[in-house]
DNA sequence: TAGATTGTTAATCGATTAACAATC
DNA sequence: TAGATTGTTAATCGATTAACAATC
C-alpha cells in the first residue's frame, strides 16, 4: 500500500538499502530477505518490510526479494535514474576534493560548471569541469536547468548567496557551509553537511560513553 | 532533572544549539529565551526546555537563559574543552582540505598527526601537520594518546583498517568512507559523513516534492 | 507587584516492533 | 505439500508538544 507522506526517517534508510543491495549485487547474490538484510544493516526485518512497503510491493512471499529488483527499485525511488543537473559554487579546497573525486554519476547527477570569485580558477578546468566567475552565475542560470547547487563557499557569504540562487529560480542545495540556510520558500530544499555538528557528537560520544 | 541516557535525537541537536548561541554571543545578545531560540532555530520552545532539561537546569524563571553561559555549558557538555586528540588517515584530497580547513581547534581536538601511503606525501607537513607512513601507526599509537581517527581513506581499505585500529584500542571514529563500519565492541563509536547518502536524500527530495 | 518564563508532568503524536493471515 | 517469507494490522515504545505550578 503506497503511502503519501513518507517520513524523513525512512528517507534516509533508503540510500543505506541501495548501499547494501549494491553491494550484494556485485558480489553475485541473488536473492535475499528482510531478515537477512535487517541482520546485515543491524535494522529489524519488520521496519525493513515496513519501509519498503511505502512505496509498492517489491518481494514474493516465501521467496523474499530479487537484489538486482529490488536495488533498481529504490534506485529509481532516489532518483538516481534521473539526470539530475548540478552545479557547484566555490571549488576551494573541498569543492576541489568533491569535483576530483566524488562519483556523481552513481547518483544520478551531471556536474555541469562550477564557479569561483578567484582569478586564478577562473576559466580553468577542474576534473574537465569549466570554472566560471560568480558574476557569470545569472546569466548561466538563466540559459541552463540546474536541479541542485553545491554551496562549497565560506560561511559568511552563504546566505547571501543562496537568497541570490533562490530568486533565480534554484529548489535543491547541498550545503557544506557551517550555516542553518533557510527560505520562506517551503519548495526550497537544503541538505546539509555539518562537519563541525558531526565532529561534536563524536565529542560527545566518546565522552560519555 | 538530569537524565542517564539521552537520546540520539537530542544529542544532535546540541550542536544546533551551540552554533546558534555562539551567533547570538558575537552579536553580542545577552539574554535569550527558549521562545526565542525557538523562533529562530525552528523548533518549539517546549522541546529546547526538555532538551536542556535532560542536562541540568540552565535558565532562570521570568528571564530566560544567559547567553555566554548557556553557550559555555552546552559546549561543555558536548567536551569542546576537552583536549581531545585526533590524527587522520588518508590525506588525499578529502583529508588534505580538511586538514587546511577544518577549525578542529573550535571543537575541542587537536590534529596531532597524519598518515598515509603514497611516498609522494610521506615526510612531508600539511597545514603544519607531519604525514607519517600508515607502517608507523602502530608504533605511533603506542606511543600517543588518541581519542579520534579520521578515516579519509578508499572504501576498499575502510573496515580493515579500522578493524586495525581498534585493536590497538581506538575507540572514536570519524568516517569520510560510504561504507558502514562496524564493530563487535559496542564501546567503539563511529560517526559517519556519508556523501553519497546525503545527495541521494536530496535527490529524492526535489524530485517528489 | 504583575508579567514572563522556567522546569516538569501529562497528553499526544509518530515511529518501531510484534503478530499473523495470505500465499509463493 | 511444508516451510518460508511477504505485506499489513495491531501493540508498544519513544519522542514531541501542551499545560501549568513555581518563581524570578
Amino acid at each position: 500500500m503506497k503511502k503519501e507522506n513518507i517520513s524523513d526517517a525512512v528517507i534516509r534508510r533508503l540510500p543505506r538499502y541501495y548501499r547494501q543491495l549494491t553491494d550484494l549485487y556485485h558480489r553475485g547474490i541473488v536473492r535475499t530477505s528482510s531478515h537477512s538484510l535487517g541482520q546485515e544493516m543491524n535494522i529489524t526485518a519488520s521496519q525493513i518490510r515496513q519501509d519498503f512497503s511505502c512505496f509498492g510491493e517489491f518481494g514474493q512471499q516465501g521467496y523474499g526479494y530479487n537484489v538486482e529488483e529490488l536495488r533498481s527499485e529504490i534506485g529509481h525511488i532516489l532518483g538516481v535514474d534521473n539526470d539530475h543537473h548540478l552545479i557547484m559554487i566555490g571549488v576551494g579546497n573541498l569543492g576541489r576534493a568533491l569535483l576530483n573525486n566524488f562519483p556523481f554519476e552513481n547518483t544520478g547527477f551531471t556536474v555541469d560548471a562550477s564557479f569561483d570569485v578567484s582569478p586564478d580558477v577562473i576559466d580553468t578546468q577542474i576534473n574537465g569541469i569549466p570554472v566560471y566567475s560568480t558574476d557569470e552565475l545569472e546569466s548561466y542560470i538563466k540559459r541552463h536547468a540546474v536541479d541542485v547547487v553545491v554551496l562549497t563557499i565560506p560561511q559568511a557569504v552563504a546566505q547571501a548567496t543562496a537568497n541570490r540562487l533562490i530568486d533565480l529560480g534554484i529548489r535543491g542545495f547541498w550545503n557544506f557551509t557551517n550555516v542553518e540556510l533557510s527560505s520562506p520558500n517551503p519548495d526550497v530544499q537544503f541538505e546539509n553537511i555539518h562537519f563541525a555538528d558531526s565532529l561534536l557528537t563524536l565529542s560527545y560520544r566518546i565522552a560519555n560513553h
